[in-house]
DNA sequence: CATTACATGTAAGGAGTTACATGATTAG
DNA sequence: CTAATCATGTAACTCCTTACATGTAATG
């Protein structure tokens, strides 16, 4: 295994309710799930292929207007057994989180440095609007769908939105340091 | 370029002091920047090799004992250039954080789940134990090296702990809001 | 009528992991 | 004397990104 592949485990997971075409599953990623998951359209036809060949989806074919066909994915109880299996499976250990700004930094040794400042100022431009976005989701998604009903997706938004908080109060309170 | 490939960058950073040999890099992965970045002894000689062809470091032999030959591999004026580039460049955007945690819990939707409660405890665990770890390592850290001589680390390490902890106070609130 | 969205793939190439491979040196 | 550490690589495999490729349907 190359790397950890969890890509099939997601595809499965979006098609636990509803048969999706592969531009259907394209779609989540940029809406949905893309908050906590990024993946390029071919990795996903490739993928479906794969998942086809392992009898853990089947797949249906429909129409786009008369002319342009479109393929409909359903998971198997195979697939179903997989994906139940991994939901309740335990993890031994935590990945490395990796970040470039972070590894930026481990190489600034002075603090009187004058990258410093406008490398914070930087990265925390960028997490504030990202943290706008994501409170703009909670917003949005939780008018559409019950909490209750949606927990763990309720759970990882309230999660992302503090670890920005987090890291935007870091990168301030940072730069107040660097100053004094 | 397949993945945004930031190993020469961190190679050329940990030689910009001293020289050193691949298996000496390949300590640092498991002490120093190990805490923020993973990579396989594999892949560093790879890259060394690359990077000499380069010319962005260059080698010279040296003995352990009177047998085994090791190369130490040392920054060029034109690697150096490299990485002041990559040091100073800004950031457009943010990659996603992938954790496969956070990713479980997205199917999870039912808040009356049973397994919601021991994935959270079997996550918690982990990260309290690396938030045990991050503890030491700030303390072990900067008992040898000066703060302001290393500021970039102790900001990093600073923020790996204030993550963990509100990673851990996440899971903590989100064990409470269930049973209720 | 032109642009955007819908829809599905293949190809090329680099990145990352795991396993294989070898052998000297030091510490207990 | 045995195990751990020092030391350096190659091979196989697969993941992941970027680019190439094609064509219909809806929208303004």
């Amino acid at each position: 295994m190359a790397q950890k592949n969890l890509l099939p485990l997601i595809l499965l997971g979006l098609l636990r309710d509803t048969k999706k075409t592969g531009y259907e599953l394209k779609k989540d990623f940029e809406t949905e799930i893309g908050e906590f998951w990024s993946v390029q359209h071919s990795q996903i036809y490739l993928e479906l292929k794969r998942l086809t060949e392992l009898k853990e989806i089947s797949s249906t074919k429909g129409f786009f207007g008369s002319k342009i066909e479109k393929t409909y994915y359903e998971i198997t109880p195979l697939g179903e057994e997989r994906f139940e299996k991994w939901e309740k499976s335990f993890q031994n250990e935590l990945a490395v989180n990796k970040d470039e700004f972070v590894l930026k930094l481990y190489f600034i040794k002075d603090k009187k440095d004058g990258r410093l400042q406008q490398l914070i100022k930087n990265q925390y431009d960028l997490h504030l609007e990202k943290l706008a976005h994501l409170n703009l989701r909670m917003k949005e998604v939780f008018s559409k769908i019950d909490k209750e009903q949606n927990y763990g997706h309720y759970l990882i938004l309230n999660h992302a939105i503090k670890r920005e908080e987090e890291y935007t109060k870091w990168l301030s309170d940072s730069l107040e340091n660097i100053n004094k």
